[in-house]
Formats: structure tokens, C-alpha cells, sequence
DNA sequence: GTAATATGTTAAGACACTTAACAAATTGTT
DNA sequence: AACAATTTGTTAAGTGTCTTAACATATTAC
């Protein structure tokens, strides 16, 4: 039950009905591909003859376009099947992270074209913007064709503000208040440019995917758990963005007020008991987690290799893990209890041992919450090889054309 | 940018602009009467004529009445005046709590009819139930006049199911898994029964709210503090319930997860630090929290009696509510960092010291927020003479009618 | 080759917003 | 008192979109 906004709203015009359901049809021509004109009917509970008047209009503006005739096993005419029209132009989706940044370029609706690359991170604003610019024309050099850029989508580790396109904070690089969008609308001329926080892009990765198993699930949280932890927070089929778009900050929210320092300045947050580095400190016993980045690189012995340890039979790696395990869960149970998500997903490089922590993180979820159903909530790992950020950037360009049309 | 749900979606048919165009127009008179139809007009930027036809429809169905002629500075005709007919039938308004329960009885759309009066809580489920028959047929005979019952909102402190009508936890009264809702259907033979949860319906009492000020916010969150902490979050006009209508339970987030036992059983929520028992515990410095529910009646001070005493110069009183202060607003950092809303509020027994405690919040708040545009988040106070509570369980039954249609 | 069946299109109807013209009511001026 | 100017509210014709019904198209089974 919602609320009109008194003082913003968007009333119902001539037009609002069919813009409603073309995007219906969009959203169902995407999810349920290839698909007919009576099949569209059928999912939309409506009659083929107005099918055929969205589809037609769709045709018209290239946005779908009609394929091979399908096969019946019954008699009758043969359905020709509809598909979106993914040929016009390319997205381009980019995962910044502290080392390195990966580059992954797809067509208009999310599908991979050609390989991910990935480039060593610049830290200086200016030398990062020209890398990026390199980078980007030089891959879609390579695709050729005369397809156009649609849109570039960046993913960043740090708090920023999509709307105003500044990097407000990202202490994995050093950057406050950077007004990156401005720089890169430079570089790039004339393309629509995106940037999102990499916990809330990796929760939009699961609202945008075309997975029957995924999409249909309008409340979840996806918490990415890396360097930092971000955590992107889906209400109603949107991302939670907030009043100054920085919603989602589970990962301060503290565990114990008076717990270990955090990068953001205050005590025991969260992210200070599970972050890559915090699992690190623990297997090493002391503190590294204060860092200047320029060392990052350096550093060689990485999370993975913990997890590799840990299954080699290092039972102080396994007992690291364990423990970051059990804050995981204690957090998560937090979160359940605020939000109350139909879906958990878990993302980064810790999600590689789930086999061994999964027991010890279920324990802790079950340990806080309030009830036992919201202890059983479900958790689902996303591997890394399913690059959750980038094709979380890449929504950032893909989406739009298919969202819901805002109205009352 | 919301997406569509491919399994879960309402196809716009030829009514829907209507349906969309309609709930808008009764919001407007809502919010704005008196307002002429071309007020209306101006507000929604359509024409007239599109608005004589919706209200014409609307006063044919008796829910918008029209009323004196209102005057104009500038020559023209005299425009008419529309209100909502709020005199078909009357909302009934109960807040349930530990010690008495209370009753509002308003028209239909929230204006008080009458004294809010209170009796004691039955902690019996047959006789609770018994005595609020009784209490509102006594209520509706003493309004007398032909007045039909719109429907029965009721508050209850404590977790509960509002779908299924379950009171799912309330250990104020000793309750689990009591369905409430059944026992009252039978009690209220046809009459509508809506249940929620006290943090919860404080925000409903905010959504709903015609105060200019307050209207208008599509983020906000309410945060109750009273025996225990409930906490209601609105996002995008719509209160936020989760998958087991359970959403919001921030009460339960933990400030330190070895803190003080909390009455959930968990150690260290925050509701643990800052409830009123929490605050008393602290100035007699001994625990008594965890008494039976069943004495609470017997208990002569409370906390009006501390801030009573803090204001009269007692240095132990002045440093227990300091110490809750500094704990609800470390409380309220994570709240923001995690929702990032437009408005916090803030209601229960401690908003009467709030100009003892104020500085002491703001400083927790921003010495845990992320940004200093976070730590500036605005908190209004809601004081206990506008009955939140009541107003939500008012809400409950009196704002479906004017609920955005859902659409796409 | 014909009947049965499913897909897709076309045309007429119904419904709601939109535009334009008009009636109604009021104020200010001559 | 008559008239112009102005605002409110209504009516009628127009346009866009969903809906219904009929029809053409294409395929399978007999």
C-alpha cells in the first residue's frame, strides 16, 4: 500500500496505459525469449490483437525484432518467435577495484561480446580517467562494426553519489570528493556515463539478470564482502538509494561499538570483522589492515591463498575463516531482521570457501534473529565467475530501457 | 528505477489512467481541502475538464462531497469547494500496550471524534479480546447516530504477522503465536480488522499525515522508544514489511554483541541500551529489566519520573538519560548510514527530555555516520500528544482508499 | 483434399484523456 | 444599469488505447 506523493506524483495521461505495458512486454520479450505474440498474450492475460499493436510499435522503433518461425506439436500455425533487438549498440561495464580494473563489453541487453580485460587501477584521478578512455576505445576498436557505445557503466568501491557523479569517499584509492563523472563525460563525449557503488551495482546484477531461479524476487540484499563490504539493498524491484544516494552502508553498522578500528574511522563495524583483510589480520595475528593503498599491490599473500591453506589442513587459515564465518552470519542476521529479504546473495572472494563456512555462518544467522523463519532465510552465493560487479555495471546501462514507467 | 517483476506484474488495461488518475484526485483533496476542481487542475496540470469528470464519478460514489462557495480576490466566478466525505462512517483506533490500552474513534478519514479513552490490558487472549468487544460497542453506542464501523486498527507492542494476523511474539504481554485476528473476526463479526506492529504503525501515522511539513517524504523512519524499540521504515511512500511482514526490527541490531541481555534473548540489540527499562536500569545501576510482565502494573516510577527528576537538578537521573542519549544516537548513525532517509522521528516517553538529551544524540549521530551530510540528517520529534500510535492503527483503516493503484 | 486448430491481423466498439467552445458567475468600469 | 473582463465549471467533438469479434494465415491429422 503506497503512498502519493502530494507534491510529486506523475498522473495518468492518453498514453500512460500503453507505455505501461510496452514496457511489459519488453520486460517479458527479455525474461522469456524467444518468445510469440501469443505467448505474450497468455503471460499478460490479454487478447493477440493488442499484443500485436505493442509489437508493431516495437518493431517500428528496432527495440525488437522478429525471428525463426518456432515449432508446435499440435496442429496449427507456427508462432513467430520475438526477441529484443540487441544489435544496435554495445554497453560497456567497468569493476574498478584497488589493483586492478576489469572491463567487460556486452550488447543491449547484458550478453558478453568477446573477452574481459583487465588493467592495472591509476590512482591519480586524472591519469585513471585517460587510462579508462584508452582502454574503452581500444576495445571497442577491436569489436569493430558499426556499433555504437550505448552507455559505460562504472562500478567503484567507495561511497558514491550516482546522481551528482562524485566519488564521495573511496579509501581503497585515496579519493575524496572527486567529481569523476564530470572528468569522464570529458574523455567520452557524448556517451551516458554511470557510476554506482559496487555493493548496491552488484545487487542491481541480480534484479536486471534474465535467471528464472533469480528474477521475480522484489526484496533482497546483496552483501559483497572483499577489500571493504558493500551491500546493496533491493525494496519493492528497486535499489534502495536514499535520500543522498549512499543507502546500503550495512557494512558500518557496528558489531561492537568498542570492536576493532574500521577504515571509515569508527570502532567495530562490520566490515572491520569481515573484510579480506580482517580474515588476514586474524590468520596473522596482527594488524594490517591499516595499510596505505599504494601498498596493496605488494602485499602477495592474498585471501585465496588463506582459503587454499585452510583446505590444505592449516588449521589456523581454518580457523580465520571460521571466525570471519561466524561475524558474517552475526551481521547477516542484522540485516535480516531489518530488512527481512526474501533473498540473501553473497558475493566476493570469501564465497570460494563457502563449504567450509557456510555451518558456522547459519549458525550465527540462526543465533540473532528474532524468529526461526527469518533464521532459515535463504543465502545464496554468487561465484565470482558470474562477475556480479561488472554485470552490475553493465545494468546501470542495460536497465533502464526496461523499467517500470512511474506513475501516481 | 524499479524493474518489472516477470512473474508478478499488473498489465494496464482501459481503465488503469482512470484508476491512477482518480486515487491521485481524492490525495489531492486529501492533503489540500478545501480545493476547487480547478485547483485540482492546476495541481495535477491537466484540464478541467478531465477533473469534472473524475469528481463528478467521485461524488456519484459519495466519496467526495462538495461544500460552501469559496471566495476569490479577482473577479470571476466563485469556485465550489470539494472535501472528502469523511462522514459515511467511523475508524476505530487501538494502541495496545503492557499496562492500559488505548481508543480513538475518528471519521473516515482521521479526524478524532471524541475523547481517546484507556482501560487496563487484559493479558488473557480470551479475555483481551472479550473486554475490546465491549469497549467498542460502548465507544460506537456513545457516538450513537447511524454511523457504521469502517474497520479496527490495532497496534500491538510486540511482532506480529500482519497478513496472517498472527501475534507472532510479544513478551510485554507474555504472547506467542496467538491468532489475534482470527478470536477478534469473531468477536467483530464483519467488520474489517488490521493488525501491526507499534514501530511500524508510527510510521504509517507519518505516510498518512496531511501535516504539510511531514507529507511529502517518500524516506523516512520511525523509531519508538518506549519499554521496548520499534522501529517502522518507509521507502518510496511505502512502509516497508518484508518477506514475513517482520521488516524493520532494528531494535535488535546490536550496538555490542556482548552487551547487556536483551529481552529477545540476544545480547547487546540496542533496544537492550536505550528502552526505558534500559534507562531506568541505569540510574538505579541494577538490572530491572527482566522482570514479569505481569508486575509492570505495580512498578510506581517510571521514566517521566526520572526526567522529572533530572530536570529537578538529580545528577544521577541527568547522566542515565545522557547515557541512553549517546546510545540511541549511535543506534541512529547505523540507522542512517544503513537507509539513508530524508527524515528520522523520533517518538515515545524520552522525547519529553529531548531538549536535555538533544546535543548528546546529534553528537553520537554524527560521530558514526559516514559522511557529514549523513550526520545532518533531520530528526523530528514526534511528542506523545499526537498519539502515533493511534494515528497508525487509524491509518490502517482509513488510508487504503487512497493508496496508489498498483500497476506494472 | 478437407477438417481442426493455433497464430496473427484487421475493423469496429468502448473507455478515458484532450481540446475547444460555451455557459455560469463574479468583479470592476463606464 | 450595462458592459467588459475574468475565472469556474460543463459539454461536445477528437484522439489514443484497450477490447471484442471476425477473419486470414499456416500447419497437422485424417
Amino acid at each position: 500500500m503506497r503512498s502519493i506523493n502530494p507534491k510529486d506524483f506523475t498522473k495518468a495521461t492518453r498514453g500512460t496505459s500503453r507505455e505501461i505495458n510496452r514496457q511489459i512486454v519488453l520486460t517479458l520479450i527479455r525474461t522469456h525469449q524467444p518468445v510469440s505474440r501469443a505467448d505474450l498474450a497468455r503471460l499478460m492475460e490479454t487478447n493477440r490483437a493488442n499484443i500485436t499493436l505493442l509489437v508493431k510499435e516495437l518493431l517500428e522503433e528496432e527495440l525488437v525484432r522478429e525471428g525463426a518461425r518456432g515449432t508446435l506439436r499440435v496442429p496449427g500455425r507456427k508462432p513467430t518467435f520475438l526477441y529484443i533487438n540487441s544489435g544496435k549498440g554495445v554497453a560497456i561495464g567497468l569493476d574498478v577495484r584497488a589493483s586492478r580494473t576489469f572491463m567487460m563489453v556486452t550488447d543491449s541487453i547484458g550478453k558478453q561480446i568477446g573477452e574481459i580485460v583487465s588493467f592495472p587501477t591509476r590512482f591519480e584521478p586524472g591519469e585513471f580517467v585517460a587510462s579508462l578512455g584508452w582502454q574503452v576505445r581500444k576495445a571497442l576498436h577491436e569489436i569493430g562494426g558499426p556499433s555504437s557505445c550505448d552507455g559505460i557503466g562504472i562500478v567503484f568501491p567507495g561511497m558514491v553519489d550516482r546522481e551528482s557523479g562524485i566519488v564521495i569517499n573511496a579509501p581503497k584509492l585515496g579519493w575524496k570528493n572527486v567529481h569523476l563523472i564530470e572528468m569522464l563525460e570529458k574523455e567520452f563525449e557524448g556517451t551516458e556515463i554511470h557510476l554506482e557503488n559496487s555493493g548496491r551495482a552488484c545487487a542491481l546484477s541480480q534484479i536486471w539478470s534474465t535467471r528464472g531461479d533469480v528474477n521475480g524476487q522484489n526484496d533482497s540484499v546483496f552483501v559483497s564482502v572483499s577489500d571493504g563490504v558493500g551491500v546493496g539493498v533491493v525494496i519493492n524491484g528497486e535499489l534502495m538509494r536514499g535520500k543522498h544516494n549512499t543507502a546500503g552502508e550495512f557494512g558500518h553498522v557496528p558489531l561492537s561499538i568498542d570492536g576493532p578500528l574500521c577504515s571509515c574511522g569508527a570502532n567495530g563495524c562490520w566490515e572491520a570483522y569481515i573484510s579480506n583483510l580482517a580474515t588476514l589480520s586474524r590468520y596473522f595475528g596482527r594488524d594490517i589492515s591499516r595499510r596505505q593503498p599504494e601498498s596493496i599491490e605488494t602485499v602477495e599473500f592474498t585471501i585465496e591463498d588463506l582459503i587454499t591453506r585452510a583446505r590444505g589442513g592449516d588449521s589456523k587459515a581454518l580457523t580465520a575463516l571460521h571466525s570471519s564465518a561466524r561475524y558474517l552470519g552475526l551481521g547477516l542476521a542484522s540485516v535480516i531482521n531489518a530488512i527481512d529479504p526474501s533473498f540473501i546473495y553473497i558475493g566476493g572472494e570469501i564465497t570460494e570457501a563457502w563449504d567450509l563456512i557456510e555451518s558456522h555462518v547459519r549458525e550465527a544467522v540462526a543465533e540473532r534473529t528474532l524468529t526461526r523463519e527469518l533464521g532459515k532465510t535463504t543465502i545464496r552465493i554468487v561465484p565470482a565467475i558470474e562477475y556480479p560487479r561488472l554485470r552490475g555495471a553493465i545494468a546501470l546501462v542495460t536497465a533502464p530501457a526496461f523499467a517500470a514507467p512511474k506513475v501516481a
